[in-house]
DNA sequence: GTTTTAATTTAGATTTGCCTAAAAAAATAT
DNA sequence: ATATTTTTTTAGGCAAATCTAAATTAAAAC
């Protein structure tokens, strides 16, 4: 296994955490990553010659099979220091993620897979998220129908079930589409309609109707 | 507490070990660390403007006051990591120093001191070697005379009993001084002749009359 | 379908940490 | 005491990862 530098492990992992459906562009990645995009469009071009993201010129970029694989493994990592550090050194709930992202760029596999044994092999770290397993299998969060998705729970439209072109229109006016990041900020139970919000946009009301329609998984 | 790099905390660590006492030369630090004297140059002129060690050109360098605290507390992440991965993970002796080496370099002072508890504020490493406490205190080894000194155990000159010339004569000949490091690589029961090892030297012997003279602190 | 705006890329500079080769200083030997 | 050798420093460069500013391309608006 090839050794990546902590500036490229947190590249792969940002592109693994926004792409979920669809490409990433460049200035996500930017915002995600407190960077420049300039310094976005210099990474990707040197993932894309080693091979982990697809990245063509204004075109956006997903990982390919062998950047999932080593985003998955850096996950791995900082779920299982994050449950370590939650579970045995007892920090509190919101202090371990910022050491975690630290510890999670020590690369040995060694010490990985032992500490996991050693935890007990969990199955989800303290908030909740799914652990990958030594081999990158991860539990995929099922899909749930927009309606009941929790309020203030980040999640990605990942379906929507009525395809007809008055739908679509209503969707892309609404710029939502398969990929799209939103999350609940409101549910009026008089008419089912929802206000939500689209990732770096402002709040807008879909109704009952259209939610019903909308799939989506949980975002991490 | 500021932050440092990690090639900035190797050094530090480095000078720490060689210097014990007198101070640390150029080409000892290049050695040590695997680089170039001309590196060690740079980082020194740079770890000087920090106040980590004073330096003037052609005279070699020491720690300050805070390099040393920050040696201490780099020692102390180091060896606690050493111990839970030999006895937490069950890493086998050694292959704990590999590890501990990357993972010594994450900085959160709250995760060393929790991690400290975590394991029952251990006063020794798998090697033996004694763990700074949250203050930097660290047990000195005692000083021991060079016939009772270990096979292959790593020490530093600390003293020498008899200062007569013609002792001072034969050490400095044998290019044996305070803060040489040696180690004894034979001992000679009919006489107490010792072959010794300087550093980056080859093996010599001397006699049992006067290893009786010389004192050392074990190197770690 | 232009034009305007926004996103992205290129060009060129900066910082850190390292390198080689050459110059300078110190140590050693004659 | 001078010459030789060794050590150390300087000078100049390189690669990684970042930045700003300018140019280019794509998207949006009219």
């Amino acid at each position: 296994m090839l050794n990546y530098s902590t500036s490229e492990e947190n590249y792969i992992k940002a592109i693994y955490h926004l792409q979920k459906e669809g490409t990433v562009t460049t200035n996500e990645l930017a915002a995600e990553l407190s960077t420049r995009p300039a310094s976005v469009t210099d990474m990707m071009k040197k993932l894309r010659t080693k091979k982990l993201v697809h990245y063509e010129a204004y075109k956006g970029f997903r990982l390919t099979p062998e950047g999932r694989k080593l985003a998955l493994i850096i996950i791995r990592r900082h779920r299982l220091w994050e449950f370590f550090l939650a579970e045995k050194l007892k920090f509190s709930w919101d202090e371990v993620h910022a050491v975690a992202e630290d510890l999670e760029h020590v690369s040995s596999k060694k010490l990985i897979d032992k500490l996991d044994e050693f935890l007990g092999f969990p199955r989800y770290d303290p908030h909740g998220d799914p652990i990958p397993d030594a081999n990158g299998k991860i539990e995929t969060s099922k899909q749930v129908c927009l309606i009941d998705l929790p309020l203030n729970k980040a999640a990605v439209v990942c379906y929507v079930s009525d395809q007809s072109t008055e739908m679509l229109e209503l969707l892309s006016h609404k710029k939502i589409g398969i990929g799209t990041r939103l999350e609940i900020k409101k549910k009026f139970s008089f008419d089912q309609s929802l206000e939500i919000k689209l990732r770096q946009q402002s709040a807008t009301t879909i109704s009952g109707d259209l939610a019903k329609n909308i799939f989506v998984k949980y975002d991490e």
